[in-house]
Parts: structure tokens; C-alpha cells; sequence
RNA sequence: GGGGGUGUAGCUCAGUUUGGUUAGAGCGCCGGCCUGUCACGCCGGAGGUCGCGGGUUCGAGUCCCGUCACUCCCGCCA
């Protein structure tokens, strides 16, 4: 027989009934009754009850071993008593009697319960990972992930796509994140840089003539972390095809994302691919943002004409409309019912968590066969504009309508942030549901107010929707950029672009966002030589793969999806990282840490 | 860099509002009893720098000041 096993814990049935065999696995819970010790022994596969009584010689070790130590039993697989079956396990109709044990490793006290599920500290998880990782959800996460993983490389290879890695020491390349640097040896005063993504390679793949490339890549960016965004360092299903439109990628990767969500779904429903497309000035309409929760049914409408009517006297918004100000209005079904409380809290939300004026409201009711407004800005505002506010938002008696008004961007995400909370408050959500929504037609730059110039929006690299002939014609703000982002559930889980792709369309377009030609030449070296010989039109995007698990695991901590994570302040508490170097291995790189690390405690 | 929350036994937490005898509970741990449990049960025991420092007070887990750690958010970040 197998020195360690036969079976594993999860294996055995009522078809072995008086096999002898051999498990090894974790103690999970000890029962002592005296006369009679009961063992579950756990290995990644499953449970299974071990027994064991006191006329085994090892019994006495086995009533002392605590639990997590690891042993190996071997004996006879029995059936269970009718009485003892225990169905909750689908090994439970079997148990093993216990004839010989091995102890391979005794555990000493947990500091970490590895049975049961409460919430503990994620300090002490993060430092005693290797405990947490035996616990069923975090287990179960964890191996859904490379479930997930799986299933994307299948459904890349399944679409023609190739596997090539890329560099992970590489240049420092502009693309907003602070970098990673690595000291070189052979360089004194030289940097590698850890790459943000591998955009420029994927690329040149391209240029290459490789035609379709995917890779689940490794991501670093030195930047904070959050509870959705993991410090240092994450995961991108990165893609990129050559001669594409865009609908031949958002084909592509809809169809596999669905095929992936729907894979691991688990009844959970999942938006049909093709996947719907909003453009981003109806999403920032509609939804107040561009990741747009699609399972809240609330759809925010302008309504700044109807409050600017000779009629309306309410003069907060009159005067905030004449200085190119907008009014949104946001649809809250039936609402009517909720008590005062429910108004005035949404106000307070509005005055102080979003520096807002306030967040007016009318709440409609039918009265003699037509819908009455009521409330406190209900007065300044004539029955007739009340009808055609109705009108527009759709709104029924019972439902109240809130106002948010403001310069267009900020009333756009105060409506936004009023929709979600109100659709929480409301319960009025979808739920177990995945719904997908794709956001086109991004303008490629945007206005920086504290800076006063025009930035990229986006991605540099995007080619404008006509190319080269908009940069020279049209304002640039008024430029559309061929960028895309995947959102599912008010979750943005990739981004992509056509990308721009003619070396004189590039310079055009970074001249706008101000840099010189000189300057594109140096920090884009790679990219714009290569373009100079021959460079197939191309696009591609990329996915958040702890994302997508986070959502498929319904969690909203991306530690829980990740093997070995980081802590907030970005350290690995169970390898002690990062580390001070001894003065040898600075030597080596050519470095001199500034403050010595005494002078930087206390 | 800024704001919120948390910090009491190995773990999860109560006690802090209103200062007052020896700081409690559950789980775990140690010892004893128990032959059908599956969160086994019963009896007993050990275990505390109340994050740290200072202050107020006759007296501080509790009040004040400072500080540190963790976490969530903003800034930042495809």
C-alpha cells in the first residue's frame, strides 16, 4: 500500500465498505468520548470520520494530538449505522476504524481557528495565510480562481488566440501609475522598472506579425492600495488582435467573458453576449458615471429646460441655471411611503459627504385623478412643469423625483451617487444577476481644471475615431477616442482601445496633450520605430482577473480572491517583505539608501 | 498626505456613556470523567503590559493630551 494514502478524505463511499485503506489529512475535529475517539481528517479533497477505541495502542496518542496536526490512519472502510449516517457529508455514510496511525507533523496551538467561519483580524490572517488558506471559503476562493483562469486561457485558445510572455524587468514606461524601480548591478545608476501592464509589448507582438495574443500578465504599479485594488501588484487577462475593428473585439472578449461568467455562474444569471453598448455621454447621463450598476433600475433624466420656465419660481436653481448650470432628476419608485427621515437623510448625505447645496425633492400623488407634487420645493414649481417632470422621468403616483443641481460633471455625479443610495434604500436592485454593459465612444481627452491643460482620458496609445483628420479639425474635447470598458455590476472590469497606430497620428495626438516631438521620440522609442516599418491596425484590452473572481466569489475585499496578498501599507506579513538589504547587496546595485533605517524610527 | 472606525486572555468579543473591591463570557489550551459523536457532553484549572507614553484624580480599561498599529474611504491608481 501507498505510504501516505490509498484514498483521499473526500473519496470514500459505501462502495469500499471493508477495503482496507490508507488516508492521510489534517485533524480537523477531535470528538472524545472516553471510550470512543472520533477524528475528522481533512485533506483538500473532502472529510472523512475516522474512529478509533481504546484497545488501539496508539489510542492514548491520538486522545493528545490537537487539531491541524497531520497524521496518516490506515484501516477498515465501515458502513454506518442507520442512526450515525451523517449527510451533511458526502462521505458520511462510511467511516474508517482506525488500526494504525503515523503522526507525520504535530501542530502546535492555533493561533487561528482553521474550523468554522467568523470574521478574524486580517493581520493575523495575512501573517498565518497558510492557515487561512485551509479554511473552506478562503480554500474555495482560491481555487475558483484557477478555475476562472482556466477557463479564460480556454476560451482565448479556443478563439485563435496565443500564450507569449513578456518582460517583467523593463523600462519605465509614462503611463500614469507611479513605477516599481529595480537597481542594476551592471549599470551603476541605472533603473529597471516593473511593468504597469505590458501595453508597449503587446504591441509590438502585433507589429510583429503574431497576430493574436493573450496573457494572464502580472501588473505593478506602486500606487495605495483599496479594498477592491490589491497594493503592488495584480492580474490582467491582456489581450490584443491585429487588423480588428472595434466590434471584432468587443466580440471576442464579450464572448469569452460571458462564456467565463457563465461557466461559474451557480444559478446566477448572466447577461447574454453580445453584450449591450452605452456610449460614455449616455452612461455619465443616465447613470452619473461610467461604470454604471445596470441591476438598479433607476435612470437619472435632465430636467434643467422645465425648471428654467418663466412659471417656475424656485429661484435656487433659476440662478444656478443662468450661470451654466444643469438640473438632473432622479426617479425614486415608490418612495411616497418612506417617512421624512428618509428625505432628509439623503439631504444631509448630499450637504455633507458630497459638498452639494442640497438634494430637493417632490414626491407625486394622485389626487382626483391626477399626479399632485408635494413637498418643499413642490410650491415654487406650477402644476403644469410638475406634469412635464412626471412625464419625463416616467413617474407614477407614489414615486417622488429628486433634484440634483449643479455644474454638468458634478450634478452628473451627485445624481450618480443619489441613484445608487437610493436604489440600496429602496431595495429596488436586481440581484443574483451578472449584468454586463459595454461603454464606448470615450472622448480621447479631457479638460484638467487644476492643471489648466488637456490630458489623455484614457489611454495615449488610442487611435481618434477618424484618425488623424479629427486632431486636426475638431476641438480636441470634442475628439472621440475608439476606447472601451467592460463594466459589470457598477464594477469596471477591463479597459481597451484601438490603438493608434501611425507614428504621425501619435505625435499629432501627444502634441495636444503637450509633448513635444522630441519627447515622444525618446519615451516611446520602441513603439514609434517599430510603427515606422510596417504596423498592422490593431487593438485589444485588458481584464481585471481578481475582479472578475471577486465578482463570481461575490466578495468585496480582493485579498479574499488572492492567494499570498499584501497588506494595505503594502507589506507581506508572512515573508516579512519588504526587507531592509544588508550594506553588501547595496553595494552591489551602486545604491545608498538616503536616511539610514534607525534614523527613520522614533 | 487627509478623514472615519477599531485596538481588553491564543482567538471572537462584553465592560468605556455615568472613574470605585480581585477586569468577565464563549471558543481554544491544560487536567479529570464519558462507547456513537459529527459545533459531542459534563466537572475543574491555567491564562491579562486593557496597543504604547504622558496627564488629571485618593483612585483610570473607563476622562484629557500625544503616539503607534490595523482597517475602510478621499487623494492616487486601468
Amino acid at each position: 500500500m501507498h505510504a501516505y494514502r490509498s484514498h483521499t478524505c473526500g473519496e470514500l463511499r459505501e462502495t469500499h465498505v471493508g477495503e482496507h485503506v490508507r488516508i492521510s489529512g489534517w485533524v480537523h475535529r477531535k470528538r472524545d468520548h472516553g471510550g470512543l475517539l472520533f477524528i475528522d481528517l481533512r485533506d483538500h479533497y473532502g472529510l472523512t470520520q475516522c474512529v478509533v477505541e481504546p484497545d488501539n495502542k496508539d489510542f492514548a496518542q491520538l486522545e493528545r494530538i490537537r487539531v491541524e496536526s497531520v497524521i496518516t490512519v490506515s484501516g477498515p472502510v465501515l458502513a454506518r449505522s442507520a442512526d450515525t449516517i451523517n449527510d451533511n457529508l458526502p462521505t458520511g455514510h462510511v467511516e474508517i476504524r482506525i488500526e494504525e496511525v503515523d503522526v507525520q507533523s504535530a501542530a502546535d496551538e492555533l493561533p487561528l481557528p482553521v474550523f468554522g467561519e467568523p470574521d478574524y483580524a486580517e493581520e493575523l490572517r495575512l501573517r498565518y495565510r497558510f492557515l487561512d488558506l485551509r479554511r473552506a471559503t478562503l480554500h474555495k476562493n482560491i481555487m475558483l480562481r484557477t478555475s476562472v483562469i482556466k477557463a479564460m486561457r480556454e476560451g482565448m485558445d479556443a478563439r485563435g488566440f496565443f500564450d507569449f510572455q513578456t518582460p517583467i524587468l523593463t523600462a519605465s514606461s509614462p503611463e500614469g501609475a507611479r513605477d516599481f524601480l529595480v537597481p542594476s548591478r551592471l549599470h551603476p545608476g541605472k533603473f529597471y522598472a516593473l511593468p504597469q501592464a505590458p501595453q508597449q509589448f503587446k504591441q509590438l507582438i502585433m507589429v510583429s506579425g503574431f497576430d493574436r495574443y493573450y496573457q494572464i500578465a502580472p501588473c505593478f504599479r506602486d500606487e495605495d492600495a483599496r479594498a477592491d485594488r490589491s497594493a503592488g501588484e495584480f492580474y490582467q487577462l491582456d489581450v490584443e488582435m491585429s487588423f480588428v475593428t472595434q466590434d471584432d473585439v468587443l466580440d471576442a472578449i464579450g464572448g469569452v467573458t460571458y462564456d467565463v461568467f457563465a461557466q461559474h455562474a451557480e444559478g446566477r444569471a448572466v447577461t447574454s453576449h453580445p453584450f449591450p453598448r452605452l456610449t460614455f455621454a449616455e452612461s455619465m447621463l443616465k447613470y452619473g458615471n461610467d461604470k454604471p450598476d445596470l441591476r438598479n433600475p433607476i435612470e437619472i433624466v435632465d430636467v434643467t429646460e422645465a425648471f428654467n420656465q418663466e412659471s417656475v419660481t424656485f429661484k435656487a436653481f433659476k440662478s444656478q441655471i443662468d450661470l451654466g448650470a444643469v438640473v438632473r432628476a432622479i426617479p425614486a419608485p415608490g418612495a411616497a411611503e418612506k417617512p421624512r427621515s428618509f428625505f432628509d437623510k439623503l439631504n444631509d448625505w448630499a450637504r455633507k459627504d458630497m459638498g452639494a447645496a442640497g438634494l430637493g425633492y417632490i414626491i407625486f400623488e394622485e389626487d382626483g385623478g391626477k399626479l399632485i407634487g408635494k413637498g418643499p420645493i413642490a410650491k415654487f414649481v406650477p402644476e403644469d412643469v410638475q406634469g412635464q417632470l412626471a412625464k419625463i422621468a416616467g413617474i407614477k403616483s407614489g414615486d417622488a423625483l429628486f433634484f440634483a443641481c449643479d455644474k454638468e460633471s458634478a450634478a452628473a455625479r451627485l445624481a450618480g451617487e443619489a441613484r445608487i443610495r437610493i436604489g440600496n434604500e429602496l431595495d429596488i436592485c436586481e440581484k443574483d444577476i451578472f449584468k454586463f454593459v459595454w461603454i464606448t465612444d470615450y472622448p480621447l481627452y479631457e479638460y484638467n481644471e487644476t492643471e489648466k491643460r488637456i490630458d489623455f482620458s484614457h489611454n495615449p496609445f488610442s487611435m481618434p475615431e477618424n484618425g488623424l483628420k479629427d486632431l486636426q479639425d475638431k476641438d480636441p474635447l470634442e475628439v472621440m477616442g475608439l476606447q472601451y470598458d467592460l463594466v459589470c455590476n457598477g464594477h469596471e472590469l477591463g479597459s481597451g482601445a484601438i490603438r493608434n497606430h501611425h507614428p504621425e497620428t501619435m505625435f499629432k495626438a501627444f502634441e495636444i496633450a503637450g509633448y513635444s516631438r522630441a519627447q515622444v521620440e525618446t519615451e516611446f522609442a520602441g513603439m514609434l520605430n517599430a510603427f515606422k516599418y510596417g504596423a498592422p491596425p490593431h487593438g485589444g484590452i485588458a481584464l481585471g482577473v481578481d475582479r472578475v473572481v471577486m465578482l463570481l466569489a461575490d466578495q468585496v475585499n480582493i485579498r479574499e480572491v488572492t492567494m499570498f496578498p499584501m497588506n494595505q501599507q503594502a507589506e507581506d506579513l508572512l515573508m516579512n517583505a519588504p526587507a531592509e538589504p544588508d550594506s553588501h547587496q547595496l553595494r552591489e546595485v551602486h545604491v545608498r539608501v538616503a536616511l539610514p533605517p534607525e534614523a527613520k524610527k522614533d
